[in-house]
Parts: C-alpha cells; sequence; structure tokens
DNA sequence: AATGTACTTGCAACTCTTTGCAAGAACGAT
DNA sequence: ATCGTTCTTGCAAAGAGTTGCAAGTACATT
C-alpha cells in the first residue's frame, strides 16, 4: 500500500467512488511521515486546490481507517491522530503532566497477550494505543 | 474520600477556594454510581441551583482529576467519562465480534506496569482500560 | 467588620469533529 | 454520448470541550 495508485484501486475495488477530494487526501497522507492531524492532511491539500471541504477531509481520514490503510489514536485532550497502518505497529507512553510522547514497539505488549491468550482465551489486538501516565521528570518533580 | 466534606477540606488544603460550585459538583459526583459524564453532573447541579455554568462542571471536573479524586477515561467516539478513583479498578476484554465483555482484575496489568517502569521510567496509570481483541468462540468460529 | 488580592466564575467565542441535507458527480447501463 | 441511480461533497449547524477576559468572590490581613 505504499504507492497512492495501488491505495486508489483498493478504494474502487472495495465499491467506493474515485473522487478528486479521495485521490488529493490519498497522495497527501503519503506524504506525510508518522502522525499526522486532519488539519495538517486539509493544509496539504488546499496547497493543490481550493474546492475541498474539512468536513472531506474528516471522512476520508475516516473511511481509510475503516479500510485500514489508516489507524487513528488520540492523546486526551489533543485532536485526533492519524497514522499509517503500515508503518510500524507502534504504541504511545503519554505523560499527563507535560505531554511527552514516548514510543514504544509493539513487542512490548507480547506477554500480555500472551497471557490474556493463555488464561483467558481472549485475543487481544492491540492496535495502536496510548498510555497515559507520568514521565521520569514529571514524577521527580512531584516528590 | 467518601464523605464530601473530606474531599472538601481537602480541596482547602491544596489551596484551592471552597466556592458553592465546586461543593455541588463534589456532592453530585459522590451520589453517582460508576462512571458518569460532565453532563450527567451538571444535570445533577442544575436540581439545586441555575447558577452554575458547564464550563465550571468541565474545570472542576478536571481539578478533581488533578488532585487524584476522580479519573477520566474516553470510549471513542463518546464523551468522556469521568469515575472517582477510590472505586475498585477494573478492565474489560471486548469481543469486537460478540461484544462480550469480560471482567479484567487489576493485577493483570501489573506486569507490564512493572516493565514500563523499569525500561521507560514510566509510571503507566491504567484506569478502566477495554482491550478489544476476539473471545474464544469467534475464534474458533472463524477457523 | 472592612479591605485587597488572587483565585474563580460566567460568558461568549473558539477548536475539533460529526452530521443532516440538498446539490453535485462518478460510473454502470443504455 | 446520455441518463439515472447512488454515492459524495459542500455547507451550515450542532455537539463536546476549552479558553480569554472581565466581573465576582473567598479568604487572609488588618
Amino acid at each position: 500500500m505504499s504507492h497512492h495508485y495501488a491505495t486508489i484501486q483498493f478504494l474502487r475495488q472495495q465499491g467506493y467512488r474515485l473522487t478528486p477530494q479521495r485521490e488529493m487526501v490519498v497522495l497527501a497522507i503519503l506524504d506525510q511521515e508518522g502522525h499526522f492531524t486532519a488539519e495538517e492532511v486539509y493544509r496539504q491539500v488546499r496547497r493543490q486546490s481550493e474546492a475541498v471541504n474539512i468536513a472531506t477531509i474528516y471522512r476520508t481520514l475516516d473511511l481509510l481507517c475503516d479500510l485500514g490503510i489508516l489507524t487513528a489514536f488520540q492523546v486526551a485532550g489533543e485532536p485526533l491522530r492519524y497514522e499509517r497502518a503500515d508503518s510500524p505497529s507502534h504504541h504511545h507512553l503519554i505523560c499527563r503532566q507535560c505531554g511527552t510522547m514516548i514510543d514504544l514497539p509493539d513487542q512490548v505488549l507480547h506477554p500480555l497477550q500472551e497471557m490474556l491468550l493463555d488464561q483467558y482465551n481472549f485475543a487481544a489486538e492491540f492496535r495502536h494505543i496510548a498510555i497515559s501516565g507520568l514521565c521520569a521528570r514529571c514524577r521527580d518533580a512531584q516528590t
């Protein structure tokens, strides 16, 4: 899903119509690195064309999430962020005090995942989670 | 923290002023069982007095979170929910196929919590999390 | 009890996101 | 190439929550 044409084709395959707006959004998100907000995609798209409404951006990003091309996550109090689903799976530690975000590799959750499968017979799917807490500095500052 | 007077005193101890608005919010949340939204607290408080603004409700709930009297959590796509911090911590496994909810004792997350503290120096706070995945039955049905 | 200051509140405006609805457009069928 | 259906979009308004600012008030000080 790294080339925009593949994504466009996939859209059509799923029975969605190919509109210029959707194509521009797809192009814009392939340009982004890491995670991005709807607002950022909007600004990027607007550089190409005035004729796009922010509501369409939101709807398209939502659609791309449903199709598994994007994943979304939210840091409390901040706008929703999107990320390409083909980027390596990872999670975030977010300090509730200072807002620092620490990237967390996927495998950190493997032990928990195995445990839930063993003891609860439940196949947990951690797509893109954000764990809230206190970072080292804010914890030190508190005491 | 089960009696409202204790909470009120605690507020004052921390250097916050005791206003009728804050007292009414504290009384209202002690009335609630389980989790509740800002809107629900607002309605409850409005039954006592017209003279409270929704912004004050939000600010007070926010303050009570900071003080550790409440915790907040959000189910995606739903309004933020608050819960008394002294209620027993509970988590859920939610099957994305059949919707079954499995209760999860708090200590299940302890190993992960310790690991994050050890290796990332991050004090994770798991309050009322919902883990999505597939339960045993739906997994069997799929193969 | 009156006063001053700093904290709080109410209000209105604003941010982020979603939604209803009518107008517009993609695309399969003719 | 045209038509019709159905999907999409733009627009405006609404929902959820936050914020700046001026007015109000709790509380320590006198």
